[in-house]
DNA sequence: AGAATATAGTTCTAGTGCGAACTATATTTG
DNA sequence: CAAATATAGTTCGCACTAGAACTATATTCT
């Protein structure tokens, strides 16, 4: 039954979510961060700063959260913000010198406590997944835009 | 390089699991519950009850967070909590009748909302994924008992 | 039986997730 | 140009997340 099948990819989905969100979180707290601090600071590392908007689009938090993110980071010290020149609504967010060289050391450390997991794929299986796992969420994209439309028609 | 590819997995595997529960999740507030609260309104559907560890188990949902999301079910009348004979220290969780009949109709109901996006997918496709994903998940599992074990030994 | 240890569930805290309402600035349209 | 509409970011409320500390009961070990 289909049905059934798709639940079980659903919740074995979800468990993989999880799982790596645990695995990761583990060094993530060790370094002082939350997963979603770490997400930034990541997304910023090497760059000149972006807006909200962008950051939402590269992480997975939304912007109700990331005002409240970039707070603790910004009173952290590891970044700052200044107003945008184009466009008077946004907001440049970009790291301190501080938080570059953070950046510096933690994304390698943080690669590094990722190998004993990485270790066990070849390049193959890692393709493999990526096509499946983009398929899946192409189908999420897809019948979400089909029920917006059916929304709006009704 | 296999670290990057790692991490294009593992992003794509978050939108999924974002997408998803963004997709469900706007069905299952129109019920008036929550994604967890209906996790374990689904879960206690057409049982005996179960204890709060069972629960944990068969849910996405830690024990932490159990007794608030029992606590508001149970305000809503929805299941209630009596003690274990076979054990003081646990509780079993029942849905009432009134929690057994809600069961009964949002169930059905949410599956026919997943209908338009389970349409996509064939069983040999959904077969593959879950194969795929249970592989990943026990990579994850593994790879956390390997670490656990490092740190007992240091 | 008594002591050490393990387990079930609750409580607490800080941070996050999401939608919705809100302010301020941009863009589009008549 | 003025009005309508869209967008960037903040704020708010409620629920959930993880981990850790805690209480009470079970289990294990000598």
């Amino acid at each position: 039954m289909r049905e059934k099948r798709f639940l079980m990819v659903v919740r074995e989905l979800m468990e993989c979510a999880r799982g790596f969100e645990r695995y990761s979180a583990a060094h993530v707290r060790e370094l002082g961060l939350t997963p979603a601090q770490f997400d930034i600071i990541a997304t910023l590392g090497d760059t000149q700063g972006m807006t909200c908007k962008e950051l939402g689009e590269k992480t997975l938090i939304t912007k109700g959260t990331m005002t409240g993110v970039l707070d603790r980071l910004e009173g952290k010290g590891l970044l700052n913000r200044h107003h945008c020149a184009d466009d008077g609504r946004s907001w440049i967010t970009k790291l301190t010198p501080a938080g570059q060289t953070f950046f510096e050391q933690i994304f390698p450390a943080h690669m590094k406590s990722l190998r004993p997991l990485i270790k066990r794929f070849d390049d193959r299986q890692l393709d493999d997944m990526h096509r499946q796992l983009q398929q899946l969420r192409l189908a999420f994209e897809e019948s979400r835009a089909d029920a917006a439309e059916a929304r709006r028609a009704a």
